[in-house]
DNA sequence: AATACGGGGTC
DNA sequence: GACCCAGTATT
């Protein structure tokens, strides 16, 4: 049997201590401003704290509230997230914003995971940090604690959550959620933990058999799809024809019009294709972008074109890195034309 | 149960 | 280059 009564009174006395100091964290402990905490986590979904504190100030300063959010275009809430990826979660917090605006926050855990964007994962931590629920969360930092905490090499979700249910803490349930990912934040790291100053060392089963990092193995990641594609810039990296992206990915974005390579295609004819679509005449070509994302490889080749289009500041819309590497070919070009 | 979904940090 | 990050939606 697990001494769970131990493990909690050495995390929680460390958190007291050395938890971090960020600032969605304000308020009583289990009754924090529901909107900041919510941002926050949806911010933070897949994204690490120290990026995410970049973006946090600005989008709360953008937008104070939840009505300031719900009454925002949803240009300038992807303006605000321009280039923290995946975008779904802006447009999926903008329009819950909306619903909130008009009926009010979600009450409890089951009516916060009804919200669009809201998981698992950002449920339970709403409803113990704003609510002050006993719900435990289950995100990457809880994950790789309690595998070693208990030598599990693969941990599936379900082993995951229920650990993370017996082990919560009831009389501190927003503290214990946040101790547990300050811990796999700074002390029990993925690479490189820091055993020697873990509050939990004494009965890591990882940490006493030596082999902290063994646990929990590497997922397998999925396989990069290799991609080309053919970009038009008419006008300048100031001012261009841009396009907004509809589907899933960079959804809501824009960028420039681009068409991918096809299967037994050729660039010259993804190009035409390209320029017979907005009626364009293709100039000279400005040069090759390479762009990774998590399952993509672009090889994007980028046109300078002419045709009677309008013309949008690319300052003033949400691009993507992709974009903005495209539009840097132009002024890369601009000062080789005036020799530097 | 797998896969799509960004972009960047760390070793 | 591998592996990861306060995950979620879709299939």
């Amino acid at each position: 049997m697990w001494p769970h009564a131990k493990i909690r009174a050495s995390l929680l006395a460390w958190f007291d201590q050395q938890g971090r100091d960020l600032p969605w964290r304000v308020g009583p402990e289990g009754g924090r401003d529901p909107y900041r905490v919510w941002v926050a986590e949806i911010l933070l979904q897949q994204t690490q704290v120290s990026r995410g504190l970049l973006y946090y100030e600005r989008f709360l300063t953008a937008f104070p509230n939840v009505q300031a959010l719900a009454a925002a275009p949803q240009g300038d809430v992807l303006k605000a997230w321009e280039g923290c990826g995946y975008y779904a979660r802006a447009r999926n917090l903008h329009a819950a914003a909306q619903q909130v605006a008009a009926s009010g926050f979600p009450a409890d855990y089951a009516g916060w995971l009804g919200m669009r964007g809201v998981g698992p994962y950002t449920a339970a931590a709403i409803a113990s940090l704003a609510l002050g629920e006993p719900r435990a969360v289950n995100d990457g930092n809880v994950r790789r604690v309690l595998a070693r905490l208990y030598g599990e090499a693969t941990p599936n979700e379900s082993w995951v959550q229920a650990r993370a249910d017996e082990l919560l803490d009831p009389q501190r349930p927003a503290a214990w959620n946040e101790a547990v990912m300050d811990l796999g934040a700074t002390i029990c790291t993925p690479k490189a933990p820091q055993c020697g100053l873990c509050p939990l060392s004494g009965t890591c089963t990882a940490f006493l058999a030596g082999q902290p990092t063994a646990y929990p193995t590497p997922k397998v990641r999925p396989k990069v799809r290799e991609v080309r594609a053919v970009a038009l810039l008419i006008g300048s990296d100031q001012q261009a024809y841009l396009e907004q992206r509809g589907g899933t990915l960079l959804g809501g974005l824009w960028g420039l019009p681009l068409a991918e390579v096809q299967g037994g295609e050729t660039k010259e004819a993804a190009l035409e294709r390209l320029a017979q679509r907005l009626g364009a005449k293709v100039g000279a070509h400005l040069g090759q972008v390479s762009h990774t994302m998590t399952h993509r490889q672009i090889a994007l080749d980028v046109y300078a074109a002419q045709a009677e289009l309008p013309r949008t500041a690319t300052a003033q819309a949400a691009l993507s890195r992709l974009d903005h590497k495209a539009l840097k070919l132009w002024q890369e070009r601009q000062a080789g034309l005036f020799g530097e």
